[in-house]
DNA sequence: GACATCGCAGACAGTGTGTCTCGTAAAATT
DNA sequence: AATTTTACGAGACACACTGTCTGCGATGTC
């Protein structure tokens, strides 16, 4: 409920988008992404149907702007995070732990759901690229250090993380979701016991880095 | 385009019924899925307005039912990969590494993330727990024979799996799927050097199973 | 050949959409 | 304190989609 008229009127609109953006998800996890209309928003929120359409022109940009503050959110707290610590391994490994958690927290509102079901979205996919970013440059200076491994590309890996900590969102306790970071860490780094050697003798037919564009289809 | 009077009527209507389910999801995949609407699926369809209200009550029916297809089609071909093999590792190799190249082919069709925008309704639960199953048994007896890591229940490894291959979908090739498959399976081997060891000492504070319902919050 | 089904087209009320106007109340400006 | 700017809510409007029903023709089944 946005109260009417606060106290400058700049700070009065933010509140007023702040309050559509968090009724819309409501309405979204309650009743489904799909049924979800202005009509259902203005009244929700407590304000004139009209008035909705002079913040957003439909539910879709609802929809990608709720998706925007989570992202921009999100990436701040990892940021935070990432910056605690100096080695590159601690640092990815805090990281996904944070992330783990963010996943678990703002499952039940919809969180990656929402987002993969937006995904067609250009803005969307730049913003997950942001997060991808950030988790393959921890990964590419690991590699370096020969704390991770260096048969597969540092984009491809990030990737791996990334999806595999979505699952945290599935896992039922903090504890799992603590284990999961374990495993994923684990797919991370060399196979073959070589902590001192920096360029492990591949066992397949990968040799350095892959980046894209080999055999496709 | 369903051609009129198909030999039998069982069969026409089975067509009929294909073709709207192709359509809405062609649909789905272009425009959004909230954007679609039964006028346009009857029309593109290119079957009456009122004769599809005869197949499907509404559009999330459709797409429920395009989602129980996909599903159906991919446990079926999950169960003969597994069934070539006997040996628990070799089988659930080859189980990731067709629901990979399965989750690269499904994209663009949505595949995936129509499945995560559904995922409020309990029957896509359902189907995405069948997998689960399948993944978790696979598990289940290669952490018996030693060749899977212990410290980390079945469930959530195969939480850990169908997350994490999901990310295939966003990889650039059939190679890179690979080197996926190879990833996940080093986070599902022991963390020790132990091959013959049957409970490695583990690491962290868990010893045996978890299941669910440890510390939570 | 008689009957049951299916399909399409058209019509219908109900609802959401997107845009507009108007009157009002609060904020900023002077 | 008076004035201007800004935002709001309510109502009206044409348009599109929905869900249901009717009538008529075509096809498969008995």
């Amino acid at each position: 409920m946005p109260k009417l008229w606060n106290e400058t009127i700049e700070a009065h609109r933010r509140a007023v988008r702040d309050a559509i953006l968090n009724t819309t998800a409501e309405l979204a996890a309650e009743h489904g992404v799909r049924s979800v209309t202005m009509s259902q928003i203005a009244e929700q929120a407590g304000i004139g149907r009209a008035t909705l359409y002079k913040y957003f022109p439909d539910v879709e940009a609802i929809l990608l702007a709720w998706h925007d503050r989570q992202i921009t959110d999100h990436l701040g707290q990892l940021a935070e995070v990432r910056d605690q610590t100096d080695e590159a391994g601690e640092r990815l490994e805090a990281v996904l732990r944070a992330f783990a958690h963010i996943s678990r927290r703002s499952r039940g509102h919809h969180g990656t759901e929402l987002a993969a079901f937006l995904h067609r979205d250009e803005r969307v996919a730049r913003a997950q690229q942001q997060l991808h970013g950030m988790i393959r440059d921890l990964l590419a200076e690991g590699a370096r250090t020969g704390d991770f491994r260096g048969d597969v590309a540092p984009d491809e890996l990030a990737t791996y993380c990334l999806h595999a900590l979505t699952g945290a969102a599935a896992l039922p306790s903090d504890a799992a979701a603590e284990r999961l970071v374990t495993v994923i860490m684990s797919g991370l780094r060399d196979a073959e016991p070589a902590p001192t050697g920096r360029r492990p003798t591949s066992r397949h037919e990968s040799h350095g880095h892959h980046s894209s564009g080999d055999s496709e289809h």
